[in-house]
DNA sequence: GCAAATTTAGGACATTTGTCCTATTTATTA
DNA sequence: TAATAAATAGGACAAATGTCCTAAATTTGC
């Protein structure tokens, strides 16, 4: 693996176990046991790699998500989309972690996340009015009663990861399925009979 | 004001402001107009500072949910006591931005933190019980159901700010109420004939 | 195989920050 | 009022950190 890629990857292991605060350039040279004059020559600050982190996600998740083959509407479709985010949101901790952070030393990072989000809303909400034609959500609730749901889903999504950081105590490896099954919880009152059965026959 | 309490309130207006990274006992007493050396006669390190303010804002929500009257259940009353721990929350909304950095550096915050939230979860959840034998809230949810709906509330409960801090372009003085509501339109399905009718008679 | 470009190591330096220390001033109390 | 305690100012210092620089080593392209 090149230099530049091997510094990607240990500073991801160091930030999602130590965070933002804790490692610096000279850390992560030490942890490659590389001198922190190399390390400036890839990338001359932590924001710089931080960055870089975030695009690596962003291309991940793109790469992912387009891989998916959307075989008809299902509530499983949503299923599996959300985990593959929340498995990888998770790979990236240290984003969500000091997201707010982040955001306010790294304002280019900041304006793509809002533009990315806006995006992704939009999405989500149209899959939701197709799950809603399709009789799996309830035509009982109305467009900005989804639309606030959406919101409060995203910040669910978002957040999950810093909430279990303090909080979770269970097995490591379900801690990606405790939390995409409260996020699941969240849409169960939204379903329709119809849809309270795919959901009973989701493939976790 | 005596210097110590002065110190907590430019303290946390400076760390509102700029987050925990960025904001040193120094720049506190730049502020104040003190000496560096003064402000560490009173705390030796941001994170005794930290600390106290957090204590604070345990002692005036303990305060301001003690002097609250309960009198009848009704939607309403879940409305108001959130409605006052929004708008603490977000008096001291650093803590929240920088949650797990904050917890990771001060084990004893984590820890009280954590037996908070278990108490405040049940008595949360007692709350919900009351709301559905009074019919407010519906029968048709299970318990578990209820206890999910509990946790993701909190996590909203916790994170709303930070999410805001990097979303939210609305008008200041609507953003306790904007996420406010985001939050009761998490409870809206759950509800009953008769608490659709309460949450629509809310006075906001 | 050799010149040029890239990569690497490590030193130097300024800045920031927490921490400690002392001297002075202000407040308290007996 | 005198002595004692509390509060304040500001200097000193070490550790950490980003940043810059140079020289050596390695790789690349012709």
């Amino acid at each position: 693996m090149r230099t530049k890629d091997k510094i990607l990857v240990t500073a991801l292991q160091l930030l999602n176990e130590h965070g933002v605060k804790s490692v610096t350039i000279r850390d992560i040279a030490a942890e490659m046991g590389i001198s922190h004059g190399n390390l400036g020559y890839h990338y001359a600050n932590m924001e710089l790699i931080i960055y870089a982190l975030y695009e690596q996600l962003v291309k991940e998740m793109d790469a992912v998500i387009g891989s998916m083959q959307f075989s008809g509407i299902h509530l499983q479709l949503v299923y599996d989309s959300n985990k593959i985010m929340f498995t990888k949101f998770y790979e990236y901790r240290f984003l969500f972690i000091d997201f707010v952070a982040i955001g306010r030393s790294i304002p280019k990072l900041r304006k793509h996340y809002l533009s990315l989000q806006k995006k992704r809303a939009a999405e989500f909400f149209m899959l939701l009015m197709l799950l809603k034609s399709n009789n799996i959500l309830s035509s009982k609730f109305s467009d900005e009663q989804y639309g606030q749901l959406i919101q409060s889903l995203t910040i669910f999504g978002d957040f999950w990861i810093s909430s279990s950081e303090l909080v979770y105590n269970g097995k490591k490896d379900k801690r990606v399925d405790y939390y995409l099954n409260l996020f699941f919880a969240l849409i169960l009152p939204y379903l329709t009979k119809e849809g309270q059965k795919q959901y009973g026959m989701l493939q976790k």
